[in-house]
DNA sequence: CAAGTATGATTTCCATGGAAACCATTGTCA
DNA sequence: TGACAATGGTTTCCATGGAAATCATACTTG
C-alpha cells in the first residue's frame, strides 16, 4: 500500500498532471468511421467487377430517378464539389453511360441523362449494392437493422444531410 | 387519361423491362457513409485549429496508450497500410510529437514513442474530439446514443474491426 | 557460410476529392 | 448598351491513402 502511493505520486510529478483522455471507442464518430470505411471498402471491391466506383454508382443511381439533372444538382445530391462531380461525369461519359447536352435556354448549364447502356447497367449495380448491404449487415437481426436505419436517419435529418428532392 | 396510358405504354416498351432498382437510402451502408463523412468532416475542420488531421489524432491517441509501438503495429491498429502510416509518422515527427528509434535487437523495426510535447498535445486534441462528438450526436438522447454504440460495436466485432490490443 | 527468403519500413505511382482559380455565359443596372 | 456581378462548369493544385516496387536487415537452410 505504501509503495503504491509512492508510484502514484511519482507518476503525477513526472507526467505533468496527466489530463483525462477519453478512449477512442467512446466516440461514436470514431466507431462510425471505422464501420463505414469497412462497408464502403467492401462495396468498392465488389463494384470492381463492373469497373465502377462507389461515387459513380451513387451518381448513376441519382440520375436514374431524375430523368434530367445538371452537374450542380448532382453535386448537391452527392454532397460533393462541382469539381469532383465534373471528373466523375467524365468517367461515366467515357463509358457511354451518360449523355451531356447543353441546355438550349442557357448555354452555361448541362442536361445530363442516362444512355440506354446506362439505364441497363444501373440494375446490375443495384444488385451488387443489395448483396453487399445484405451480407455486411447480416450479423444484425431485422429489428437491429431497422433501429440502425432510424438512428442514422435521425442524424441525417438533424444535420441536413438531405438528398435533394427531384424538384 | 388516354394520353397518360399512351405515355406509360411507350415508356414500358422503350425502357426495356425496367428492373427493380432499390433506393439508395434503403442501404444502411449508404446512410452510414453519409453520416460518417459528415461527422469526420466536422471533426477534421475542428482539428485544423491545432494543424492536425484525423489520422494523426488517432495515431497519437494510440501511441498515448501504448508506451511503445512499431509502425506496423500502428498500421494494424489504424487499419491502414504501412505506407500510409509511414507518411503520417513523418508529419507528426516533423512537429516533434513523436520520436522514432531503432530497436536495438532488430535494426529493421522502429520503436515509436510520444515526446513530452506529444504527451501534452493529446489531451488538447481529446478535448476537441469530445466536443465534436458531443455536438454531433446531441440530437440523439442518451438511450439512442448507447443503442447506436452497441450496434456499431456489434458490426465491428463480427467484421473483425478490432483495435489491436496493447499485447 | 552463402544464397535465398522473410520481414519491416519507405518510396513511387496512382486514384480520389476538396479548394480555389479560371472560363464561358447570362443577368443587372447605371 | 456596356461594364460588372452572378452563375455553371472545368481545370489546376494539393492532401490523402492504397498497391506495389524497393531497400535494408534478419533468418533459414543447403
Amino acid at each position: 500500500m505504501v509503495s503504491m502511493e509512492i508510484i502514484l505520486v511519482s507518476m503525477e510529478t513526472t507526467s505533468e498532471t496527466t489530463a483525462p483522455v477519453s478512449d477512442l471507442e467512446t466516440h461514436l464518430g470514431y466507431c462510425l468511421r471505422r464501420v463505414s470505411n469497412a462497408v464502403s471498402g467492401n462495396f468498392a471491391r465488389a463494384l470492381q467487377a463492373k469497373r465502377t466506383s462507389v461515387a459513380e454508382w451513387v451518381l448513376l443511381r441519382q440520375l436514374y430517378d431524375r430523368r434530367q439533372a445538371t452537374p450542380g444538382e448532382l453535386a448537391d445530391a452527392l454532397t460533393m464539389t462541382r469539381g469532383a462531380v465534373s471528373k466523375i461525369l467524365d468517367k461515366v461519359e467515357a463509358k457511354s453511360w451518360i449523355r451531356r447536352r447543353v441546355k438550349p435556354e442557357d448555354n452555361r448549364v448541362q442536361l445530363l441523362s442516362l444512355t440506354a447502356a446506362g439505364r441497363r447497367i444501373v440494375p446490375e449495380l443495384a444488385k451488387i449494392a443489395d448483396r453487399n448491404d445484405d451480407q455486411f449487415f447480416a450479423c444484425l437481426d431485422s429489428d437491429e437493422r431497422q433501429s440502425l436505419g432510424r438512428l442514422l436517419g435521425k442524424l441525417a435529418t438533424c444535420h441536413q444531410i438531405r438528398d435533394v428532392p427531384i424538384e
